[in-house]
DNA sequence: CGCTTTTGACCTGCGC
DNA sequence: GCGCAGGTCAAAAGCG
């Protein structure tokens, strides 16, 4: 399990793009579920993003990156430029949440019972990507723990939830294998670390732009990858401050994260997913929702 | 002994 | 309102 990094085999480029996000989001349901999204059909014909364009400092592999979620609510069109829908449902009163949380997860620990504490669950901002690899858990600099596992309608394959273990931090993953090609998982991250890898990418990894992929991923809790992976943005960016700053939700991307990015500055990528978001995401979808 | 995984039960939201 | 599916909890088991 910790020969990850050296045993996973990725997508080959030609790995075709696929709108993949979360079917679980609130409002905006697909009939589709994660895996069946997966099995789009015709899914080379339309990337919906140049990705290539995308990460030019990255030449020999690329990490795809999909922006997602809800976006996909729109009338069928998979090539148009989908955007990420940074809903607010998941970011409301993100600010206040931090604290909130906190309390909150206390008192559902102590009464389990009252879930009811806000309409609406709230949910973390979800990146989502696909990965070629053996392993179902990938390592990604963070330390896990399963907490729950289910099957999941129309796949052979469990899909399993993990968290975060540090306490402070409530990042949650989804793991799961594509029913259309088992050896692709896909990973579904919800939330943002507020605390720093634990098992930091070293220096000598490998090569500059390996370093700046893994720094990326690590500070979105993303696994460490060699190569192709297929990344899908859910609600909002991982990156936090440029929806922000676009003056999205007004807020709330949590400091923690933007802490995190300086300490990954290295991740060049980092630099030009910022902005390309902005260019990615209009600005009347971001003030839609 | 402490931490992680497993697993069945329970909760929640959504579509019909 | 009901049923389904996704998501979470927590006790028990497993492991180092």
């Amino acid at each position: 399990m910790e020969d990850v990094l050296g045993n996973s085999s990725f997508l080959a480029n030609s790995f075709p793009l696929q709108s993949i996000f979360d079917s679980s989001c609130e409002g905006d349901k697909f009939p589709l579920g994660f895996m069946e999204l997966l099995g789009v059909q015709d899914f080379t014909s339309t990337p919906l993003f140049d990705t290539t364009h995308q990460f030019p400092s990255l030449e020999t592999d690329p990490p795809m990156k999909i922006e997602s979620p809800d976006a996909f609510n729109l009338p069928a069109t998979p090539n148009s430029s989908s955007i990420s829908s940074a809903s607010s449902d998941a970011v409301n009163d993100e600010a206040v949440k931090v604290d909130e949380q906190e309390e909150d997860q206390q008192k559902t620990k102590k009464q389990l019972k009252p879930k009811k504490i806000n309409q609406k669950r709230q949910r973390e901002p979800r990146f989502a990507f696909m990965t070629k690899s053996e392993v179902d858990h990938l390592e990604d600099g963070y330390r896990w723990r399963k907490y729950g596992q289910k099957a999941v309608k129309n796949s052979p394959f469990p899909r399993s939830y993990y968290r975060c273990t540090s306490s402070s931090c409530n990042v949650k993953k989804r793991v799961e294998r594509s029913f259309t090609d088992p050896s692709i998982v896909v990973t579904t991250y919800e939330g943002q670390h507020t605390h720093p890898s634990p098992l930091m990418p070293r220096p000598s990894l490998g090569g500059s732009h390996l370093n700046s992929a893994i720094a990326a991923g690590a500070a979105f809790g993303m696994p460490m990858q060699r190569s192709q992976t297929h990344y899908y943005h859910h609600r909002q960016h991982p990156f936090g401050n440029t929806l922000s700053a676009l003056g999205h939700d007004g807020s709330s991307i949590n400091a923690g994260f933007l802490h995190e990015r300086r300490l990954c500055s290295s991740g060049q990528s980092l630099l030009k997913d910022h902005g390309l978001l902005q260019d990615i995401i209009p600005s009347h979808m971001l003030k839609e929702e």
